[in-house]
DNA sequence: AGTTTTTATTTCACTGGTGAACTATGAGTC
DNA sequence: GACTCATAGTTCACCAGTGAAATAAAAACT
């Protein structure tokens, strides 16, 4: 099988012949930019392969995740969307379906009583700590025969190359 | 803003707490996970950003450049379905839309009458030669501040990563 | 010749996500 | 204190993509 591979291997090729038709295409960053996207298609997919067991999607277990990370396990609809880039339309929805499940709850701010409170439960907390341990072998072997260079080296260029994405982001919203 | 610089530290701060709770989490491993992630969905919507004012989403780009990057111009369905990991369904429907704007041609095959040959036209390559260049730009800001050898490592980097996740797919089909 | 497999397509029900309008609260100003 | 503006969240109608099943035709096998 190995998809990816194959389907790399077709990029470069691709890559390869356009960019003699156009010679100012900048492959190399081309290349790059195709391979970001194609792993991070896969780790999506790979994610969601180990969440389909429990029933939740990527965006129910980043919200819950996130909440489960919190040292008082607490949040509201409008941070969490920005934390999870989700529309404030679909939060609503995350929302609605953890509360069903039981694993947060949703109450009124004393505060501020437009905002809403989001809180994970004792149940959700058991469900996160259950589940997450079975995942961690799966993650390991992503990382097969990276060396501890390799994989400081690939946190340094992915948090460079996130800042210059960063700069793309503002000039795009304005 | 510094909207994925900000997701990025909640995330160190997230993976720190709850590798306190769960100390055999395999926290280095996990947070280049989740990066590859966000930075994934970033350079998905800068793409389709630049996108838009052509009328086109991800897959039919990828669809048309398969395509033009083909020595005869031409594919079959199936093989598209392949390269772009879309299912047969929206290939269909990307196939019908780009026969509606003129970009490509679906006809049948000599050789082997089930099959679909899909050929771009040269309206098609006219379309992909006007709307690439101005990408450009954009594509080398991301990689600003890069040296080559900083492109060169993660380009090995991502490859060693790609074939992990084979081995992973794999096994998940199985 | 008859069965099985492959390729492509269509339909349907479903999931996940989005944009626009609406509601309610709070904050600033005259 | 009434008026305006901003913020937080929800509701609704819609779109893109998916998986499963049905259809149809051609090819490969035996």
């Amino acid at each position: 099988m190995a998809r990816l591979t194959n389907c790399i291997t077709m990029m470069d090729e691709g890559i390869g012949r356009i960019s003699q038709i156009i010679p100012q295409m900048p492959a190399l960053e081309a290349r790059l930019c195709r391979l970001m996207l194609m792993l991070g298609d896969d780790i999506e997919e790979e994610l969601e392969f180990k969440l389909k067991p429990h029933k939740l999607n990527h965006s129910e277990f980043l919200t819950l995740m996130i909440l489960y990370s919190r040292p008082d396990g607490s949040s509201t609809p409008g941070e969490l969307c920005e934390y999870t880039s989700q529309g404030a339309t679909n939060m609503t929805r995350i929302a609605n379906a953890l509360v069903k499940r039981g694993l947060i709850t949703r109450g009124g701010s004393e505060e501020d009583r437009r905002r809403v409170l989001i809180r994970i439960t004792p149940a959700g907390r058991r469900f996160v700590q259950k589940m997450l341990p079975p995942m961690f072998p799966r993650v390991a072997i992503m990382f097969a025969g990276f060396s501890d260079t390799d994989k400081r080296h690939l946190d340094r260029l992915l948090r460079k190359l996130a800042g210059n994405l960063d700069q793309l982001g503002e000039n795009r919203r304005s």
